[in-house]
DNA sequence: GACAACCTGACC
DNA sequence: GGTCAGGTTGTC
């Protein structure tokens, strides 16, 4: 499901294929969906840059206003126009026809191209906001630390170092994997690399985060980084219909380590098997032998 | 700190 | 037909 190499990847696909065009007209299908502010705004400006926060993605217009999204579970921007590349053949089958019955948002662009928007389980939200005051909506500005540096993000993010995650986990009794799905702790971090990254780094997800030693809090922080750098080296993982902004799925759910193997021998080859156990009403996977 | 709510599709 | 999945908010 969306978290930040997900996010990423269509933001990497929007700075692509979607900056510099024009957005000439706006087909809001499901009012419910946008949250706060005017579509009709983003009518008449070119968008000018994709920025990403967290698991927030922001589409910034040179009329001042940015169409600020949070994907959440099944949300999708999928373009169709010029500029696509040829081999890029939509897959029905995750994003079905476009427009279709789960578009609840189109922008129109110049030249032909559309960006539809896409959300099956309606929990997403879509704001219209001025750009100078995205990094003061309430859940951006209380977002935690980004654990990987970007080169095109240009999310103004502050960055998680290994003496703040230090500082993160030694100063909380809250279990470790909760810790690192906290978005006001660290940003980006949802349930597969949270899993993922715990399994990498040996440590029991119930542990209690001041609990970790100092070689397992920098065990576990490149374990974070790792994972993350995995899952954008495959474009993301399609867990729920996570596709980029060319309607293509990503390529990590075949490379996980423990997340959704309930009952599946541990990667280590340890001989034990992976367990679910739920953590925070998260369903959580571990290697009993392996993470202590 | 636990858990329901939001919502749909997938799965048993 | 019932249960489960999950990011985040809200409520107990």
């Amino acid at each position: 499901m969306p978290e930040l190499p997900e996010v990423e990847t269509i933001r990497m696909g929007m700075e692509k294929y979607i900056v510099g065009h024009e957005v000439v007209g706006v087909d809001v299908r499901l009012p419910k969906i946008v949250k706060e502010g005017d579509t009709e705004k983003l009518t008449g400006g070119k968008i000018i840059g994709a920025r990403r926060f967290g698991k927030v993605l922001s589409l910034d217009l040179d009329n001042n206003f940015s169409l600020v999204a949070h994907i959440k579970l099944t949300g999708q921007f999928i373009y169709l126009g010029p500029n696509r590349p040829k081999e890029s053949i939509l897959s029905s089958e995750l994003t079905g026809p476009l427009p279709g019955k789960h578009t609840h948002l189109i922008l129109n662009l110049d030249k032909g191209g559309n960006l539809y928007y896409n959300d099956i389980r309606q929990f997403s939200w879509i704001r219209i906001l001025p750009t100078e005051s995205v990094v003061d909506f309430p859940f951006i500005h209380e977002l935690g630390p980004e654990p990987i540096r970007l080169a095109n993000t240009r999310s103004g993010q502050a960055f998680l170092t290994l003496d703040v995650f230090r500082g993160i986990v030694s100063g909380t009794l809250q279990k470790i994997k909760v810790l690192l799905m906290d978005q006001k702790k660290i940003g980006g971090v949802g349930n597969i690399y949270a899993n993922d990254a715990l399994f990498l780094s040996g440590i029991d997800p119930t542990r209690k985060a001041n609990s970790l030693s100092l070689r397992e809090q920098s065990k576990l922080y490149e374990s974070i980084i790792e994972v993350l750098k995995q899952g954008l080296k495959y474009g993301g993982a399609t867990e729920m219909n996570f596709v980029n902004v060319l309607g293509q799925g990503g390529g990590y759910q075949e490379h996980f380590l423990v997340y959704g193997r309930e009952g599946k021998p541990c990667p280590n080859n340890c001989g034990g098997i992976i367990l679910k156990i739920r953590l925070g009403g998260r369903g959580t996977y571990y290697c009993p032998n392996c993470q202590k």
